[in-house]
DNA sequence: GTGAAAGCGCTAACAG
DNA sequence: CTGTTAGCGCTTTCAC
């Protein structure tokens, strides 16, 4: 049954649409007999209320963007984004919202997104995967008004709610582990410096080979895009260095280097130890499986449409910020369960 | 500037609020005196049209749905989604509309997700993957008068738009190659039966047997869900059977059916030759690399947007059906490039 | 507990 | 070319 509205619902339960309205919207102050009368109508209709109709006298949307900013090739071979997704996606619909999804891939996506997702009467808020630095969209959309929760840490978190793992901990846990295990050439494929996640978990690497009395040393830091591809090229450059374990800032870097070592002729973890990050599930399992930091990216997504629907009912007066507990598993790829 | 509405932007500019809807929407019949007046004043508030008021004073919403059921494992780590999802958000993005997207993973998304797709005043067309039998959503959704098209063929097709690749001649033309290669007992590893992509490629691998007058010998058959595990869990029972060379069903079958092949001391493709399908980036470079069909996924994506916005656009009488080229691939797996 | 009435902000005839 | 006038379908005071 299309086109019927609120007032033919009226009309056919002889009601007014006033009290037709209150029953959708499950309001107290009908009384049953009437209560019931309408939903039977509402059930032989399948009438459905007029989504914009509703917004615009609302003034709710009750939909919520999702911002995935340029991120290309990862997007499609690095489990993060989908999981992350999917865990958004899971929330919203627990919670009666809708999803929308911008991927931004170029500058021309951004220059179209950005009027669509500050235009009012569309979004009642707006979740941001990054951590870019120079982030023109993230400047953009903290100016306007709208309820925001940024996935990731942002650059300038004053005034910003945001929901994000510490990297910096998680990392320097992870290194110890190195440490402890007796490596004392420890390298680090790190993420992009532009990045709060590549900079946060190189801070954590840093402060490990400082807490441990450890020589910094410049050859055995590689930046990385989080791709394979990448891993793979950055390992190569550190190879002649000699290190004999590498924390690598995901476990899709740890791949591609792992890769490197490999084609070098040399084993994991025997020449090579490996620590990651992620623990997302990846199409094929790692041989040596992955000794790595895993993030609960999936409740991640969870935990930032509850924070935000929070900031949509309750006002958006108190920024919040949100850490979630990364946890540390050890597996083959650092040589523990050898040296044991 | 919040909460500006069009009626404040024609006070200021001194016109009337159908002149400034006129300049909003870039309609004729302004004179370009009062264009550049309004059009300055927009700039000057940064005024944003109300989303909600126009869907409902217009009945469009420049919105579209996608719709991607129940593939709880595969959504993470098959390259096939986050590809497909990517075309579809940028041809999107390009052709100005809004892209809302409803993860379906249980009984309970689904019955939560039919009433709001199905809501009108919201979605001008949905896009639904999909080929599973018996799937209540696409049954449901083609009953509500909302535009609709189908990515992968739907198992009944009348009076439905679908666009899909030709399953069935793409499967033909590689099993083909892989007899021409000289093998004699080739095997497969099926798709879910219950699904379209399953029956055609199945379809495609037994008429090529039929053709090429070679027994079909249910031993070589063996039905996978399209993950790594299952391809792997798959192979095993096949490797009984001493096929020399096998169809997977997809890509990330076939990684985990090499996988398993690898792990009982054989070679490939010396031992067991293989074709996958899809050809779509994955994390990390199979070894060997496969020799599989391409489907162009992300113009898939592109192209179903298209038509959808066709149909939304010419109204939803004819139904289109398009199929896309795919281009076989010929790499290691198949052992063609050692035999030549 | 129920109804009347006033919008929400915009588009789109229609008249001039 | 521009303004006037009706709505789009719903929510929400405010009376009763």
């Amino acid at each position: 049954m299309p086109g019927l509205t609120l007032e033919d619902i009226a009309k056919k339960a002889g009601v007014s649409r006033s009290t037709a309205s209150r029953v959708v919207n499950n309001h107290p102050n009908v009384s049953d007999d009437v209560r019931h009368r309408v939903q039977q109508v509402i059930q032989e209709t399948s009438y459905q209320p007029h989504a914009a109709a509703r917004t615009l006298a609302s003034q709710r949307s009750w939909t919520i963007g999702l911002i995935l900013p340029r991120t290309v090739s990862a997007l499609f071979t690095d489990p993060y984004y989908p999981r992350l997704t999917q865990g958004i996606a899971s929330a919203c619909n627990q919670k009666n919202y809708t999803l929308s999804l911008f991927l931004v891939s170029t500058r021309e996506d951004e220059e179209k997104i950005f009027p669509r997702v500050a235009r009012k009467g569309f979004l009642d808020g707006l979740l941001v995967q990054s951590g870019q630095i120079g982030d023109h969209l993230i400047d953009g959309v903290t100016k306007s008004d709208i309820p925001l929760v940024i996935i990731g840490r942002p650059f300038h978190t004053k005034g910003i709610s945001y929901i994000d793992v510490d990297n910096i901990n998680a990392t320097l846990e992870a290194v110890n582990h190195l440490v402890s295990l007796g490596y004392q050439r420890i390298g680090t494929i790190a993420g992009p410096s532009n990045s709060t996640v590549g900079i946060d978990r190189l801070k954590g690497y840093l402060r490990s080979l400082k807490d441990n009395d450890l020589p910094v040393d410049e050859t055995l830091m590689v930046e990385s895009e989080f791709t394979e591809q990448d891993g793979y090229q950055a390992m190569q450059k550190l190879i002649p260095a000699k290190p004999q374990a590498i924390f690598a800032a995901s476990d899709i870097i740890a791949l591609g280097a792992m890769r490197a070592v490999k084609e070098a002729g040399l084993k994991v973890p025997d020449d090579v130890a490996f620590v990651g990050f992620d623990d997302q599930p990846l199409p094929t399992k790692p041989d040596p499986e992955l000794t790595t930091i895993r993030q609960p990216v999936y409740r991640l997504g969870g935990r930032a449409v509850e924070t935000l629907i929070e900031l949509i009912e309750n006002g958006t007066d108190a920024a919040r910020s949100i850490i979630m507990e990364t946890q540390f598993i050890v597996r083959q790829s650092c040589g523990a369960k050898k040296k044991r």
